[in-house]
DNA sequence: CGTGATTAGAAACATTTGTTTGAATGTGGC
DNA sequence: GCCACATTCAAACAAATGTTTCTAATCACG
């Protein structure tokens, strides 16, 4: 019989199995302890609390990511030297390391549910410190993003890539249900590499799109 | 002094509130009934439970955007007398009505953020609840989409529906996090209705957009 | 007024939560 | 063997949760 991974290991893996299934608040530590046959006490021994727990849980995905993400750049700046990066191959590339890094656990769903549960739970600790430690690579790519689209204003290119952000973790974190019915109405069998291709075009469409007709600045309450 | 709404208008706004900035587990009846300044057994007395009472908030939402999405879809179906309305139309008439309904009582930020909820957060009970109770005009909706793009696979619309579904809520759901980050970094404090505005032809592209390149092992196996 | 139904209120209910404790067990070095 | 250390475990902790109960107040109306 394969050995156990260790209490650690065993503590991560089902606590991300279940935060996403369920969000944090609805997962309990007794949920994931009982699940992960390991005692209630081993997380506040090893992790120190349920919140530091939540962080373990991102940064075994964002640490591996962040460090191929930074790569794949530096590689791509290199290989166009100092010229600019077109938009396609960035889109690409980032596509590509988020695709790479759960790959070894074949656990995209997993993390793409997290990264949207990050954004919509409250968990004020868990933007701030997702967004100290591994905001300098988001900031990087929206810079390039930056030069590869010199026509766009700047806030109409900020907002145009949240658009996408939407776009990637709605369709991604909400799978599964997603799926299904795809499934059911098309039967089509539909993987997330197949969603990844049907999205390219799309967003490469979106983020050329004619600008919006009358910039004239409108008032509104609320 | 103006008259008090009475206890069960002031549980929903106050819930629908607490609901929005933190979400449905993280929101406890306790923190519900003191800030409504109503008592505890206030809410179980109307409602019945906190699953019923989650489901009244959305209902206050939902109920009255339906009557007006349908009367809107009559009125454009009756316009074009059984013929193709187009997609921009479509599409105009879906963000009016999501425009209005909360702009009675300025809370659209309340209302997407609730949208974005009931998607992310786990609530089974919330997911079936709406799928049975609104599920139909999403589907007349859909219907008139696939009227309006002809060329479009029935597959690709599906996902490309999602695609800006995903665009929408995470954007709006989002938003004042996003908002603050762009007033600070480009000095432009943008309202709802900008957001919209700037979403029109992204979106609108994003459902042109050419199909994906290689389509080739599309199966028709069930 | 008075009577009966409806609503408000305070207190208690049984669970569940995250966390801590202190003893038991295992592990590696000398 | 023996010690120091790290880990596991069962138990208990205080706090918070949704819900229920029962009494008091309020209202509608004959």
């Amino acid at each position: 019989m394969a050995q156990q991974p260790d209490t650690v290991t065993r503590i991560l893996d089902t606590a991300e199995v279940l935060f996403a299934e369920r969000g944090f608040a609805e997962t309990s530590l007794r949920n994931i302890t009982s699940k992960a046959k390991v005692n209630l006490a081993a997380v506040n021994y090893h992790f120190g609390s349920k919140k530091a727990l939540i962080q373990a849980v991102f940064a075994r995905y964002l640490d591996p990511f962040t460090f191929r993400f930074h790569a794949a750049l530096d590689e791509l700046e290199a290989r166009h030297e100092g010229g600019v990066i077109p938009l396609e191959e960035l889109l690409e590339t980032m596509a590509r390391c988020v695709l790479e890094v759960p790959a070894e656990r074949n656990s995209l769903k997993v993390f793409m549910r997290l990264l949207g549960l990050a954004y919509s739970q409250a968990q004020g600790h868990l933007r701030r410190y997702i967004q100290e430690e591994y905001g300098s690579a988001f900031s990087r790519f929206t810079e390039l993003v930056r030069l590869a689209t010199p026509e766009l204003p700047d806030a109409e290119r900020f907002w145009r890539l949240h658009f996408m952000l939407g776009t990637v973790i709605f369709t991604l974190s909400g799978l599964d249900a997603l799926r299904d019915i795809a499934e059911q109405d098309y039967g089509e069998r539909v993987g997330v590499r197949d969603l990844v291709r049907r999205m390219r075009p799309v967003v490469v469409a979106a983020m050329n799109a004619p600008l919006p007709e009358s910039l004239h600045t409108q008032q509104e309450a609320g």
